[in-house]
DNA sequence: TCTGCCATGTAAAACGTTACATGATTTG
DNA sequence: CAAATCATGTAACGTTTTACATGGCAGA
């Protein structure tokens, strides 16, 4: 599949970056859907510049410090754009290591099985907030203003931004609701 | 983290299972959230039974056909059970390579964009139908009966099935929703 | 000057998928 | 008797993580 490949050219198809910038960018928003090492980055942008997706520059920082500064081709323009295109078959797994857990919750008593529930909405809470907070300080950007009642649109630069954001809120709360509702399984 | 040993741990905690059984339960309710390929499955069966974790019987099914039926050992439960036990850390990122596309939104035409939007909703509704199916099969099984309003408990030897079942409902409900939500951006 | 961040790489190990390989059993 | 399923394994390849390794730069 190679989707670090495409992630990769996604990020270059508007801008120059470092592979540190792309190892950065990875943990900003597009993290929820998709992120790699820099172990993974550094080999895999040699990879694509021999491969004539990309080139670099060397650059200078400061004194002497080098960074190598990507940029895309056409020919790798041409393939992102080949494989945006293409639909995105469903996985038939989607891994997490607590819904296993949970699969096998006989083996644990009801305050053991109780403690595990709490310890995973409460986290789910706080990512949920760190969410809606991100959302709520980029409502400016998206131009969402309540007061006039604008909307995000297709054109709207930062629209794949809003996507990625509101996806990862609509994951936590959705998350955050079915512990909720099973908590009560636990108490008495 | 070795997750595979204690999902395989976790699956024999109950019952005995060949290495082929364990592959078919990956494809059932708990491959929602966990699976693997046959491939991996017995070398790592192989391994556990090396660590003392499982042991197994060498049975005939038919004429000469030997299947190996595994059972854990009392050290592999304590293993299972410290597993279980142990809270499980929120994952930086949950891939997802249609929401990476999405992300890249701007490489697309609207129609383009609109195209893979509707895709990924009939795909996501279709496991969503499917989804409900299974559930609504098995409440008998889960012993919730609309009538009498029984309940789902803590020591329902379903349990697991349960909370897997309705986890992975929220989950493509959710997403369902996010995407009909945000269809209006590609129309027109 | 020290701490944290910027910056790039490689090596080894672990994890996961696809392909290769073989044969028995069951069901239509 | 043919096809689907049961049953077990290995090999090769690809992906991902952890650890090793080095050094510059900026601000307190």
């Amino acid at each position: 599949m190679r989707v670090l490949k495409f992630a990769i050219l996604g990020l270059l198809y508007r801008q120059e970056y470092s592979g540190y910038d792309i190892t950065s960018q990875f943990k900003k928003e597009i993290g929820q859907f998709w992120s790699a090492k820099h172990s993974q980055i550094y080999p895999e942008l040699r990879k694509l510049v021999e491969e004539g997706l990309l080139h670099f520059r060397t650059q200078i920082q400061g004194e002497k410090l080098e960074k190598k500064m990507y940029t895309i081709t056409d020919a790798g323009r041409k393939e992102l754009l080949a494989w945006a295109v293409s639909p995105e078959p469903l996985p038939e797994t989607e891994k997490d290591a607590f819904m296993l857990k949970m699969y096998f919750i006989h083996t644990l008593s009801r305050e053991e099985a109780h403690t595990l529930f709490e310890h995973q909405l409460h986290q789910r809470q706080e990512k949920l907030v760190h969410l809606e907070e991100e959302y709520q300080q980029l409502l400016p950007v998206f131009g969402i203003e309540r007061t006039e009642g604008k909307m995000m649109n297709f054109d709207h630069p930062h629209l794949g931004h809003y996507l990625v954001l509101t996806k990862a809120i609509a994951r936590e709360q959705s998350y955050v609701q079915w512990l909720t509702q099973h908590m009560q399984l636990f108490v008495q």
